[in-house]
DNA sequence: AGAAGACTTTGCGCCAAAGCAACTTACCAA
DNA sequence: TTGGTAAGTTGCTTTGGCGCAAAGTCTTCT
């Protein structure tokens, strides 16, 4: 599963192979940016000037299309990288990164990133294989659009976002975010009146239980049965 | 435009930066390997163990879904890389590789492939850039499913497959490319039969002239019109 | 507590596009 | 030349899901 967050810095895929010496050094040349609710780190079309990893909060980062439509494409969580662009010359960001709680990031600039790379050539490799990640992920939900149903798709995002902030309860695993049907909406490429829908559906058939901007999930397997059903 | 194919392999986006000394010892450690129409360089699931610059001939990259669908992400023509996953280490090949006529094309394996990142890290920042423009295109591509109408994401697709291989004719610019219809529904996430009928529309309005895998475009800018106008 | 604002649900009409079927056209190989 | 096959077209029917509108909830702030 990509993106997978991890809970220790060690963790990330970036700082794969290395030394804890040689984390620390990198760290070190790290600072720290804490935002408020409904800040941003970077706006879409900003030349790409720093490498982020969230430390504490959520991040949202959207697109926009050209007619003004918007489109949610991930959720950032606690400790995940973000704006890897970044680390290529010249790069504007695709997408805007929007605090959706106070958040905490460690921040390198292109600058001292550049050089990390020139002493660490393995977090160039670490890097290189993050955005490879990132390529099947998309190319990954690119096939679901064109060819699933958004039922389905539905499904799949919210197994997805389970596995990456679900957490346990008594009644079932609650996915521990605060996404709008508009959100969810725009993850999956429908309307807001089409989610809706679904989960009603859902929770009468008892699968879930949706809240506003809640979604508490009771028989995950019958989830998963949609997300991969034949037809 | 992202890659867009350049002619000369000193050109690559992968060789950035780095002096043709430096270009010639890479790619002497590169074999060529050559293959027929229809045969595969790899196929998706496959372990991802060797990373392909394409010299001659022309290269589909498909993804088979789940449930037995499949879809075309791109084509591939001289000179471009493909294959990047294996620049991460422990992947797996997301896409299966076709050649569509006979193909040439470098091959590094993954072994030699890190030697040469660990000797140029360079060329690792190249690759992350490389890697960056794929996840933007994908993102992108995602974005336009989600929003746009077949008929825009159809004109869109046209128009970056005539700047990616379109030659100049007396009566327009044809895309030089064997694209069945169901080819062409894969790529923009449709069916055949609205492509079909979609290019039939075109055609009486004088915008294209379609054959047997084969178009001609007789007047891009109306296209480009369809592409970008408003609604 | 009450009011304002944001989020959600649901009925209803509509349409873009899917999917099927029948037919035509182009290409290739014997 | 001729059949066989793959590609393409087009009429018809069906439908998933869009999107408006109106009503219903939950939250928050005063």
């Amino acid at each position: 599963m990509p993106f997978q967050p991890v809970s220790r810095l060690e963790d990330l895929t970036l700082f794969n192979k290395l030394t804890e010496e040689e984390i620390r050094q990198i760290l070190k040349t790290a600072r720290q940016q804490h935002i408020q609710a409904g800040e941003f780190y970077f706006m879409q079309d900003d030349p790409a000037e720093a490498f982020y990893v969230l430390t504490k909060g959520k991040v949202r980062l959207t697109q926009f299309t050209a007619d003004g439509q918007q489109i949610l494409l991930r959720i950032i969580v606690p400790v995940t990288p973000f704006g890897a662009v970044a680390l290529a010359d010249h790069e504007t960001y695709p997408v805007s990164a929007q605090a959706v709680e106070a958040c905490t990031a460690l921040v390198w600039g292109k600058t001292v990133l550049s050089q990390l790379l020139g002493r660490f050539p393995q977090m160039a490799v670490n890097a290189v294989k993050i955005m490879a990640e990132h390529v099947q992920e998309f190319q990954q939900r690119f096939t679901e659009i064109a060819t699933q149903r958004v039922e389905r798709r539905l499904a799949r995002m919210i197994l997805r976002l389970a596995h990456q902030t679900g957490v346990k309860t008594p009644r079932g695993v609650e996915v521990n975010l605060p996404l709008s049907r508009q959100d969810l909406a725009e993850m999956v490429g429908t309307t807001l009146y089409t989610v809706s829908r679904t989960l009603s559906q859902w929770e009468s058939q008892g699968l879930i239980q949706a809240g506003r901007e809640r979604i508490l999930i009771l028989h995950p397997h019958g989830l998963v049965k949609i997300a991969e059903e034949e037809t």
